[in-house]
DNA sequence: ACACGTTATGGAATCGATTACACATTATTT
DNA sequence: AAATAATGTGTAATCGATTCCATAACGTGT
C-alpha cells in the first residue's frame, strides 16, 4: 500500500507538502502542487481516512441499527438516510440488531470503538437499559421511529394516522369495527395505534367487543391467525378490519378469502405501511403512506446538524403521513 | 475520550500491559490484570479500531457495493452477507451505486480509503472500466450475481432456471410462448435468461414470433407496457408468459387482468425471484426461489476465504434454485 | 537599505493503539 | 548451587495521516 510518505519521497517534497496538496490548504507552489498529483496519478495512490481520522477524530461514518434488516421499511428508510448522508461525504456502518435488544446494546459498543460520528437507531422497543446506554454513549445519537426520551428523535405520527384510519371507517358508515395490533411493549405501533383505536371508537359512542380486538407479531401468518380468532371468538363479526401493519392486514385478507368472506363487500381492511404489496394484492389494500424514504432523510439531515453543532438541543421531529384509499374499502 | 494512555496511569501499569488484557496475550500478573479490568468498567473505556486498525493493517469491514439499497433482492442479499460476516467480527460499510456505473467506479475508491479489507460487489452491467477499476484495487474482491472475470464470484443458474421455466411451460402443452426480457447488457438477467428461453423453444421445435419478446426495465409498469405490446403487436397471442423478474411478471398480470384475460385459464404466467409480492397476488405467481439470503451468506464466506488466504484462486460459485410452482400455471 | 507581509517548505509532535525487544524476577531442572 | 526456563513489565518504534511552528526567499512600501 502507497503511502503519503512514498509520494512525498517520488515528488522530492515533504509530507507536509503532499497533505497540503491532498486538502487544498496552506500555500504549495504549483510546480510542486504539479509534480506531487503526477506523482499520486501515477501510483494510485489513496489517501487513508483511517490514518485522517485518527488525527482529526472524524471519521465521517454513521452507524444504522436496525431492528431487521430485510424489511420493506428498514430498506427505504437506510436508502432514505444513505441519500443524504453520502451527500455530506458521509458513509453508513450498518448493525443489525435483529429484534434483539441485547444486540441493539452491543451494537452501541461496536460503533463507539469504531469512532463513528454519529448513531442513528430505528427503533422498535425502548427498554430502561437502552436509554441508559444511549446516555452513556458520546457521540450523537438520533432514533427514527420511536420517541427516545433526551434523544433528538424523528416520529410517526402513529397516534393520528391510527385515528384518521379508525375514523374513516367509522364515517363510512361501519359501526363494527376490528382491530389486529401488535404487543404494547411496541410503544408506536403497539401501543399508540391501538389507543387512537379506542379513542376514535369512543368518541363516535361505539361500541367494542373485545373479540374484536386482536394481536399479532408482525407478518402475514400472525395477522391471518389473528383474523380466524377474531371471527370465532366474537358473537357478531366486524364489518371492518384495521390492522397496524399492512402485512398484518394482508394476513387477515387471506383468512377472509379462506373463509369466503367478501372483500369489502362484507369485510372492509386496511393497513398502515403503504407497502409494495399493498398495491398489487387483490383487492388492493387502502393503507397509510408514511413516507419512510423521507423520514430516513429527515433522520439524516437532524444527525448532520446534531453533529454540525448548528442543533445543541434534543428535537423531536414530526412526520406527516398520508391515507392511500383503495379498493379493500367500501 | 478516554484512551488506552489514561487506563495505563489510572491502573498504574505501562500502556503495553494494558494492551496485554486487552487482548489477551502475552504475560499479565493476575493483580495486574484485575486493576486493569477494573479501571476500564470505571471509566467505560472503548478501545479505539481506528487506531487498532492503523497499525495491524486489518480494519475488520467489508464494503458492501449495491445496484440499489431498496429492493427486495438487495435486502435479502445484504441480511446474508451481515449473518455471516458479523459471525467473524466484520461489519457492513454500505455503498449505493443507484445502478450508476460511475459511481459504482467511485465507491473502489472510497472504500480503499476507508481501508475495508474486502469488498462485495453485488453487480448489473459489467464494463470493461468496471474490471478495470477492480484489478486496480488492492483487497479482495468477491462478485455477487455477475460473472466477472478474473474475479471470485457467487452466481445465480440463470440459464438452467430459464431453461427450466420455459420448459416447464412446454411440458404443461404450451407452444405459442412469450417472453418479457429487459436488456442484455445485464448479461445474467438480459442475456442468458433470453438465450435460455430461445434454447429451450427450439429444442421443443416451437417457433417464436418476434412479437411475442418484449423488453422492460425491472418495474412493474415496464412489464404492464410490454405485456400491451405483446398483445398489440401479435397476430396470435401467446398462452403462457416468462417474465425474467416478479415484478415484470406482474405488471404483464396487471395488463392481462385490465384486459380481462383470465389468469391462468387464458394465459400462463411465471417470473423469478420469489418475491413476497409473488406469493401474495392473486392468482399466486409461480417462480423461481433462488435463495438470495443463501446467496449473500456464501458470498461472504468467500469473502473471508479470500481475506484468510485459504482460497487464493479466484473461484466461481453457482447457487441452486428452486421452481416455485402457484396458481398463475396451468 | 530596512522592515514587514506574503509565499513556500519542512521538521517534529500528535492521534491511539500494537509489538519487537530488553530486562528483571521467580520457578524449575540438573 | 548454578544453569535454564517461565513469567511479568516497560521502553520505544511504528502505522499514515494532520498541523503547529520555525525558517527562508522574495517583493514592496517607506
Amino acid at each position: 500500500m502507497v503511502t503519503i510518505n512514498d509520494i512525498a519521497k517520488l515528488s522530492g517534497v515533504s509530507r507536509t507538502t503532499v497533505s497540503r496538496v491532498l486538502n487544498n490548504s496552506g500555500y504549495v507552489s504549483e510546480k510542486a502542487k504539479q509534480r506531487v498529483v503526477e506523482v499520486i496519478n501515477e501510483t494510485g495512490y489513496v489517501p487513508s481516512e483511517q490514518a485522517k481520522s485518527l488525527r482529526t477524530k472524524k471519521s465521517k461514518v454513521i452507524g444504522v441499527i436496525l431492528p431487521k434488516i430485510s424489511t420493506e421499511t428498514s430498506s427505504r428508510v437506510v436508502d432514505g438516510i444513505d441519500r443524504e448522508l453520502s451527500n455530506h461525504g458521509y458513509h453508513i456502518l450498518l448493525a443489525n440488531a435483529n429484534l434483539d435488544t441485547d444486540k441493539e446494546i452491543e451494537h452501541f459498543k461496536l460503533l463507539q470503538s469504531r469512532r463513528v460520528d454519529g448513531i442513528i437507531l430505528v427503533a422498535t422497543n425502548i427498554e430502561e437499559r437502552l436509554i441508559q446506554t444511549i446516555k452513556d454513549v458520546n457521540v450523537p445519537v438520533v432514533a427514527l421511529g420511536q420517541d427516545v426520551p433526551g434523544v433528538s428523535s424523528v416520529l410517526y405520527d402513529d397516534y393520528h394516522a391510527a385515528f384518521d384510519v379508525t375514523s374513516l371507517f367509522i364515517k363510512r358508515g361501519h359501526k363494527r369495527i376490528g382491530f389486529i395490533g401488535v404487543d404494547e411493549t411496541d410503544r408506536a405501533v403497539g401501543y399508540e395505534r391501538k389507543k387512537a383505536y379506542f379513542d376514535a371508537m369512543e368518541k363516535a359512542r361505539l361500541n367494542v367487543d373485545p373479540a374484536w380486538v386482536q394481536k399479532g407479531v408482525f407478518d402475514i401468518e400472525s395477522g391471518e391467525k389473528a383474523m380466524l380468532s377474531m371471527l370465532a371468538d366474537s358473537t357478531q363479526a366486524p364489518t371492518a378490519i384495521f390492522a397496524v401493519t399492512d402485512r398484518l392486514a394482508i394476513g387477515a385478507m387471506q383468512a377472509l378469502k379462506k373463509k369466503g368472506i367478501k372483500i369489502p363487500e362484507e369485510m372492509s381492511v386496511m393497513g398502515i405501511g403503504a407497502s409494495d404489496l399493498s398495491k398489487y394484492v387483490t383487492p388492493s389494500l387502502s393503507t397509510v403512506d408514511y413516507y419512510n424514504e423521507k423520514a430516513g432523510t429527515e433522520t439524516a439531515k437532524l444527525m448532520i446538524e446534531h453533529i454540525k453543532n448548528i442543533t445543541e438541543m434534543t428535537r423531536k421531529l414530526s412526520m406527516s403521513y398520508g391515507l392511500i384509499i383503495r379498493d379493500s374499502l367500501l
